[in-house]
DNA sequence: CTGTTAGCGCGTTCAT
DNA sequence: ATGAACGCGCTAACAG
């Protein structure tokens, strides 16, 4: 498809016989032009249908007023959040985003940083991918002075800008809430031990067990890759134990609702025997049976303020040390851990 | 924060001594070139950090290889399947993409379709906003001839091509399942009457009961405007009805798992006194308890073909005639329409 | 083999 | 009050 001739100011210019910069002139109001000619060109502009060339003022002034955004998967509602508070943001301040996916693939996030540069955005929005273990192409972009910040997702090696919610706080909540509750074995459903949530949530877990008088020696770590086969493998291994645990605290929702799923299947009911817990607070788990007790990231905020802060140090409104946000996190206690009388 | 400085051909011509156009010829490997020069150049770029100018190029070409997507949000699943899809696509055909939500609003969906069009993308992917209701948007980028198609929500009104899912099959599936369960006065939960979804899907409902020798008159159709307020009302509506529905079918999940939560609250049993079923296949869906029937509709599936339809229409590979793709819905037969051996 | 010229659409000089 | 010239980064056409 060819794609229809768009109208340039030198074709306005030609037609009523003026300069391309007066054109330009009467298109940005310019108050140093006489009131006829000016009306003139607007008009004429209107009636050819002009539509301003972003493009070109890019190149111009070396600005695309674009901001890049890099999530490991555009489908989960946690990051859809993300991207639409960074939208919304971006939008109000004159900005346009431009998404890539790396799918939790490395390779893919390094191909994605490129793209995005040669593009050239103003600056990136990056949450990493599950893979992402070594960060030459953060450094480079930190080298060359691409303004960019992390959120969600980070690594500490970089100093740039970091958005994240509080972790270590979110887990020591929700297990400091079942200690509360009376539940007194409880088990940490863990992500891969690398990434950076599977330890920051660790971390509160252990913090919430030793507030309770347990050492980390009788702490109870399950570690899975997230795949359906592991999570239900440790699942059922659990169940095995002799002294099994009274309680899970899963480190993600859809971890937590598979596990739940699983538990069910097998007669454990929730949470008279088991009782279970997730983070994240996606929509599933209100409406999953018992609901999921879990953690609230306030996602969307976290789009607005990732946004919100690049955009300021881009405008020079705030200087460009890296800073680090943490969010606050918000226990939401549902049905899923509610101690019963009995027991 | 000013952006670091970009190396330029420029600044590596003249690093060399040569010339800008020998650089360029260099770096895009033309063969009349000295392979000696050729080698220094390319070296020397590489130890410059030098990364190309897309928007140089795009300005220059006048495409600027970036597709642009407008979505009434991005945080419901189908949506953001359908924009991973579409990215996923583009990507690997060299095209990046430009994303706006509408929130739903007429207004909003005409600023992004300008901020696109000056953004120079070469075609854009739109999904209808709730509110849209007249399209001189849509018809102003087809008289400009911008390459556009229009996906899920779309309108008959302007002849693009268009990527939609079999609305009416899908209703007619789901509500025949029902009525071959044996269920037999089926309630139609329907969004605002004008939306094109609400009205293909009461065509399907209707097309099922007339199968089974229901008249249109004795159908059973709720209207409501999707707030939380108002499903509340036309469901506590119709349970206090005389000769009352024994089975509903929601025209979108979520309503159905708004109505499954407060028949539940009601002491009403799924499906026992009331059978239930929705459309689109949400995750939650699966997970709700009863597990909710619903009409599978492949998100990213659509997303894929409408982007490798506009880039066909793009490259020349297929003809501009708009064609329509109807996407195949499934049936997705759960627990929330099971009929019990009694009653 | 390589350099010069010109132009993509725009805006900012600097003239007039 | 308006026009001409220049440059943003890049490449195709034309010269040598």
């Amino acid at each position: 498809m060819k794609k229809g001739h768009q109208v340039t100011m030198k074709e306005i210019a030609k037609k009523l016989g003026v300069s391309v910069s007066t054109v330009s002139r009467a298109l940005k109001d310019s108050p140093e032009l006489h009131a006829d000619t000016k009306t003139r060109i607007v008009e004429m502009a209107k009636s050819m249908n002009y539509q301003y060339n972003l493009l070109a003022q890019s190149l111009r002034i070396s600005r695309s007023k674009v901001l890049g955004v890099i999530v490991p998967e555009l489908t989960s509602h946690f990051f859809s959040s993300n991207i639409s508070g960074i939208q919304d943001t971006a939008y109000k301040r004159g900005y346009n985003i431009m998404i890539c996916q790396s799918n939790e693939s490395f390779e893919q996030e390094k191909a994605n940083v490129r793209t995005l540069v040669s593009s050239q955005v103003d600056g990136l929005l990056i949450s990493l991918s599950r893979e992402t273990k070594s960060y030459e192409h953060l450094q480079e972009l930190y080298d060359r002075e691409i303004p960019f910040i992390m959120f969600d997702r980070v690594t500490e090696e970089i100093p740039v800008s970091k958005v994240t919610v509080d972790d270590a706080h979110g887990a020591y909540l929700v297990v400091h809430h079942l200690l509360e509750q009376g539940f007194k074995k409880i088990a940490y459903f863990s992500g891969p031990e690398d990434l950076y949530i599977s330890k920051k949530r660790k971390e509160g877990y252990l913090e919430a067990l030793k507030e309770f008088g347990i050492p980390e020696k009788e702490s109870r770590v399950y570690i899975t890759d997230l795949t359906f086969e592991m999570n239900r493998k440790i699942t059922l291994d659990m169940l095995q134990e002799q002294d099994r645990p009274d309680a899970i605290f899963a480190m993600i929702d859809p971890l937590a609702v598979e596990v739940m799923m699983i538990l069910k299947e097998n007669g454990v009911r929730i949470p008279e025997d088991i009782a279970l817990a997730g983070f994240t607070n996606n929509p599933t788990s209100a409406v999953v049976e018992p609901s999921l007790t879990t953690v609230s990231q306030p996602g969307y905020e976290m789009g607005q303020l990732a946004a919100n802060h690049l955009l300021d140090q881009l405008d020079e409104l705030v200087s460009d040390d890296p800073q680090t946000f943490v969010l606050l996190t918000t226990l939401v206690a549902r049905n899923s851990t509610k101690k019963t009388p009995k027991s």
